[in-house]
DNA sequence: GGTGAAATTTAGCCACGGCTAAACTTTATA
DNA sequence: TATAAAGTTTAGCCGTGGCTAAATTTCACC
């Protein structure tokens, strides 16, 4: 239906949204120039997917993000399925899912989400949109954010980013891992935790990238 | 690498070679005018990949069919293991198989082949191409040039034919299904053929279609 | 409130891969 | 062998989605 750009554009103002997104904020994210960003969004404006004020910043429309959760959803269908299947680590699954999402069929989603019976998160425990679209509420937070000396569930974790994820994944940090904060460092935010028997720290630009929850 | 349109270029002259494939040919097979074809031709010659004699035909070069034949093992790949994990009918791979060939990376590709334990052919029982091309001796024959009353495996049944394949499936008729010739219609080529237990008839242009072998 | 820097858009270019219409080769047939 | 038909190529167009360079707008700061 659209083509491989058309979904790229959507996802890239989905995940840097909801605001009013940047010209050069989605070029970055994209891999092109704010130019090339300007005349895509021109024309996705047309197709009724995107707002766009001019100099101000562009936003998906209602139509724009049911497709862009669509892709979302492929995506994250296809690295769940790619893992309980072919075993890949989660540090590999992001780029392979990239490139087959846009060749994914109505009809092999549907197959997927049922031989995975309809998971609700992807292995980096990123919640997967349903076939209409549906997200359930968000309310796990950043470990960053979180209290000391509470137990903690680890829910998520980057997905594009291998060596984050590699260094996480050797410090035995991924969804579903219990975890508890010892110390913060007042100075640079870094963190002291638990996991798994060790003692580890954390710095706060990492921690703010992994999400947990209180329940467990 | 190579875009999804080059990819079909060569599929496609593979497929239909390893004669001089005809423009109109080659057109009629990838669904475009002959005139986009013949252009396709020239850059796929420039590019090293074509053999292009001016109103004789375009085959592949070396480098050309080395680069089919790794999108057929994909193709292959990609067919066998969606029918292992997800239980698709054989009508369906194919053009499941189509759209994914082209956005598998080579570590999918391997990590895949290694999941299945390199299987030598696909659910239709075509033969799938090894990491470097290689494409063992093919030695079945057509259903519709075998002899009577004798011990046949079926090998190979079409890939692209929805509709021939659901007939076939229905009549019990798959790769590894034993089956023998009781006679033969002089007229218009169709076989009486004994396979489970049930005598069924099949029309020459289908019969042509499916390969069977000696040994069972 | 003006001014310079930063962000954004416009203008104009390119390659890709389609298309139609017209020209040109080859082949088949009278 | 001439000629018509069939097949192929060329010419020229279009949309997509990149790019650079230049123009324009916004914003932050004096």
């Amino acid at each position: 239906m659209y083509s491989v750009a058309t979904e790229d554009y959507l996802k890239s103002l989905w995940k840097l949204g909801p605001k009013n997104v940047g010209t050069q904020e989605l070029a970055n994210n994209l891999g092109v120039t704010p130019a090339s960003a300007t005349k895509m969004i021109l024309r996705l404006t047309d197709k009724g997917l995107v707002n766009h004020i001019p100099y101000k910043g562009a936003s998906l429309t209602k139509k724009g993000e049911l497709e862009a959760l669509s892709v979302v959803r492929r995506h994250r269908l296809l690295e769940t399925f790619l893992s309980q299947t072919l075993g890949l680590g989660r540090e590999q699954l992001h780029e392979e899912a990239e490139k087959l999402e846009h060749a994914l069929s109505k009809n092999l989603e549907d197959a997927i989400s049922e031989y995975l019976g309809n998971p609700k998160r992807d292995p980096h425990g990123h919640p997967i949109p349903g076939p209409n679209g549906e997200l359930y509420n968000e309310t796990d937070l950043p470990l960053s954010d979180s209290p000391l000396n509470t137990c903690l569930t680890v829910m998520q974790v980057p997905d594009d980013d291998s060596d984050i994820l590699l260094w996480l994944e050797n410090n035995g940090i991924h969804p579903g891992v219990p975890l508890e904060i010892l110390s913060r460092d007042d100075f640079d935010g870094g963190i002291y935790v638990n996991v798994g028997n060790r003692k580890i720290r954390i710095s706060s630009s990492i921690a703010s990238l992994v999400q947990i929850s209180f329940e467990d």
